[in-house]
DNA sequence: CTGTTAGCGCCTTCAA
DNA sequence: TTGAAGGCGCTAACAG
């Protein structure tokens, strides 16, 4: 007869099998210690008993939670985020190693994480994932107690995987400039969200780099502001009404592209023909819809990410606390060479 | 100086209060029993040691683990993951209520799931959304031992909250008959993974329903299955090849129509002047693309799932432990009149 | 190789 | 209104 609730405790698998708990315990955790047949008898009891370990008990005894969190920016079904939490997800998971996801998508959420910072204490070790954190949140995650790796965005001293953001956005402008395009516009999506901004800044510095490096004085290195990702239309009719207007357009995501391209389609004109279009993500909906982009390999950095806070939380000191994960550019179907036309 | 390592634990800020680590307890719970200003002080101490209470410890003493999982089927990253995620953590963390997420993705993870119970002991309660499920996994299931809510998906008995898939099908397809189309196709998204058909059957069910109301014999029920999301161009290729093509499409989800309808445009075809294109869902692209759609609202579904397992989980019966959420057909751009072709 | 013995940090009677 | 004490289920020395 079970002990408290009708749950098979450990004690319980202990009796049936004829061994102390200890040694339940070390069967399940596969020490070597134990021998074959025990072992085997333990399991066996677990299993006729539908034993499952109680994680709260063995993290109190044992200090190892066997959580590892994810704080992430902004709401959990954007692209990135749900790539981010499936990719850690399927790292984690083969360790034995639960996922908890911390997010903060507003003000509210913002200020209630770094007071109360539910992290503590509760988790081996944090993810954080792409989002611009001020200094004093900084050095207040620093304290938390808990190994910090981040993700999408570098800090000295705190291991990290990223993206180089500047040198993806200059391949995506410098493909654009080998089809042929001079008059090149970069649409940032700039939420009116202080420390929301990603990688959008640094993004804009390399759209700079590839198009003064190919001579284009800087005033006329057109950029655009998008109010959200839902500001394609309004997007495209800025660019239309430019007196000098671009050939090509390199947007910071795919989700703004997407709407920008939905524009296009519904003002009559066509990508590549009338404007070439250049996303930044690979986001799933940029293959299916044919959308030329930089694509950054977010599972893989997210998965990196998941294997650094895994050794960080089994008390390693990785070798290679920093890493820097390379984008590629996609040239798919909605660019092609500039119009020819008076201009 | 702390006990065990450099977190302060209840015993110090019970020291710094000047009180017992029982009245920590119980002012960090705001009892009533405790004085307001023996509260404030508490309050004040843990404030100023940065103390956060470890769950774990709390979870095993007190017997509720403050965790509630949710069981979901494939990718965390797809619309209806990612949206019901979002939400239920919105509903959750409010009251303090962490979120773990428990992924079938494959038949590897769901065998692990189902073998292993990882969140038997290990939540408060558990919600099952939305894939199809065996007898003999309900039945496990059943004997969790934490008490279960299911998303879109109904099961006598147990508390659930879903959308009529019946129904919303049937209602985006009367709105199509409504327009003048009488040669109607449905899409389904048939992966080959047994059991992981959400509601796919009971939406094609739908469909028939409002074609056989409209006089359409069974025979002329065109269904068109789909290898995957990604099968846009093999489905326009089939219906476009039937002797007798249809003039609209109602697709099981936003995701393929939306493959579908970058299909068209790639076959130089627009929606809806050569076909009218309806997805289900209402993903959020949907709106950014035009696509019309029989909405979905899984964001209330989900808040509302959360909330009958909040309530499970602190042990009350809930009154309305069944709920059944309205679908809305939208009609925006990808819709329309049939053709007048010569047919 | 296995058992015994202390806790892990908190919650919860029971007394006062 | 507060404190003392026991125990939640497991792990980790320490013996043997």
């Amino acid at each position: 007869m079970p002990t408290t609730d009708h749950h098979a405790s450990m004690a319980d698998v202990a009796r049936l099998a004829g061994v102390s708990v200890a040694t339940v315990s070390r069967a399940l955790h596969g020490s070597p210690l134990v021998s074959a047949e025990t072992t085997a008898r333990v399991l066996a009891a677990a299993e006729e008993l539908s034993f499952a370990i109680s994680r709260v008990a063995s993290g109190l005894a044992s200090g190892r939670l066997g959580r590892i969190g994810v704080l992430v920016g902004g709401p959990l079904q954007s692209w990135f985020n749900g790539t981010v939490i499936d990719a850690v997800y399927s790292r984690l998971t083969p360790a034995d190693v639960e996922l908890t996801i911390f997010r903060i998508a507003d003000r509210a959420e913002r200020d209630r994480f770094f007071t109360r910072l539910p992290a503590r204490r509760n988790v081996d070790a944090l993810i954080v994932a792409s989002f611009a954190l001020t200094a004093a949140e900084r050095t207040r995650l620093q304290t938390l107690g808990v190994p910090l790796v981040y993700l999408n965005q570098q800090v000295v001293g705190v291991p990290s995987v990223a993206i180089d953001d500047v040198a993806g956005a200059r391949d995506g402008v410098s493909a654009l400039l080998g089809l042929g395009h001079r008059r090149i516009g970069f649409v940032r999506s700039v939420g009116r969200r202080p420390g929301f901004r990603y990688s959008a800044d640094r993004r804009v510095e390399g759209f700079r780099s590839a198009m003064t490096e190919a001579g284009v004085p800087e005033s006329d290195q057109l950029v655009v502001d998008a109010r959200d990702l839902d500001a394609g239309d309004e997007v495209l009719a800025t660019v239309l009404a430019d007196p000098d207007p671009p050939t090509a357009l390199a947007v910071d995501s795919d989700e703004l592209a997407i709407g920008i391209l939905a524009a296009l389609v519904r003002a009559g004109l066509r990508a590549p023909d009338d404007l070439s279009l250049l996303g930044f993500d690979d986001h799933a909906m940029a293959e299916r819809l044919g959308l030329s982009t930089v694509a950054q390999p977010a599972e893989r950095t997210a998965t990196e990410a998941a294997s650094l806070a895994l050794a960080l939380a089994a008390g390693e000191v990785p070798d290679h606390p920093t890493v820097l994960v390379p984008t590629r550019v996609v040239l798919r179907r909605t660019t092609g060479a500039p119009p020819r036309g008076p201009r």
